[in-house]
DNA sequence: AAGGATACCTAAGATACTTAGGTATTCTTT
DNA sequence: AAAGAATACCTAAGTATCTTAGGTATCCTT
């Protein structure tokens, strides 16, 4: 039950990690990622964008436009309080998932 | 593109790297498995019998029935070639996977 | 004898991701 | 100055995996 809201929100999560420190948008979340995995995470913008509006919708994340003029055109996006507690049992999930994987997948 | 197979298929994975050592049998491996997670990781007949159906259809593993009297109607799987060669590939994968997960979702 | 556990199976629905398409602005190159 | 690439946003339709829900049959325990 847990483990499969994990990994099929393996986006979610990785979002919400990223933006408990900043605000990001959706884009530049994009280019952090694959940077960062060195291409190994080929995040898609249409899984993204639509990720990022399901989870505004949730309450999870806020997104503001940026006023244009100043830069290109963004929508940056901030944790709410939900998402912080979101992002803490997601992350205690992940430990246990991962040293289960590892535990279950090991080379013998 | 690859990790998102890791993820989706992580049932897959995991019947792989049991089948590696001995011959399973569906019930069997779902026990096992929600044995060994204490119950984190909870599989249900439906996800697996119908993965196992496709990885045998896929040449992945191989089926046979136990004859029937010495003891309950079994069906016990083994690993093809082709079946190895994917469980090494997965491993190499969840090993990128799940170190840049941790890389991208660490708490600062 | 009844109920629970074992052991197999399939169909229909939910959901996340991919494929594929779109618009508009800014920057770089020729 | 025009063209193309990169940036930055968006949505619709298809695919694949898992869940929910249902089924059958055998064996063991009380």
């Amino acid at each position: 039950m847990f483990y499969q809201q994990i990994i099929k929100g393996s986006i979610k999560f990785v979002i919400l990690s990223i933006l408990e420190n900043r605000e990001v948008y959706g884009y530049g979340l994009i280019q952090a990622v694959n940077r960062q995995t060195k291409g190994f995470f080929e995040w898609r913008q249409s899984a993204v964008y639509t990720t990022l509006h399901k989870m505004e919708k949730a309450g999870l994340v806020k997104g503001k436009w940026r006023p244009a003029g100043i830069a290109r055109k963004r929508k940056y996006y901030h944790l709410t309080d939900k998402g912080r507690q979101l992002l803490a049992a997601n992350r205690t999930e992940w430990l246990a998932f991962s040293k289960y994987m590892n535990k279950l997948t090991a080379n013998t």
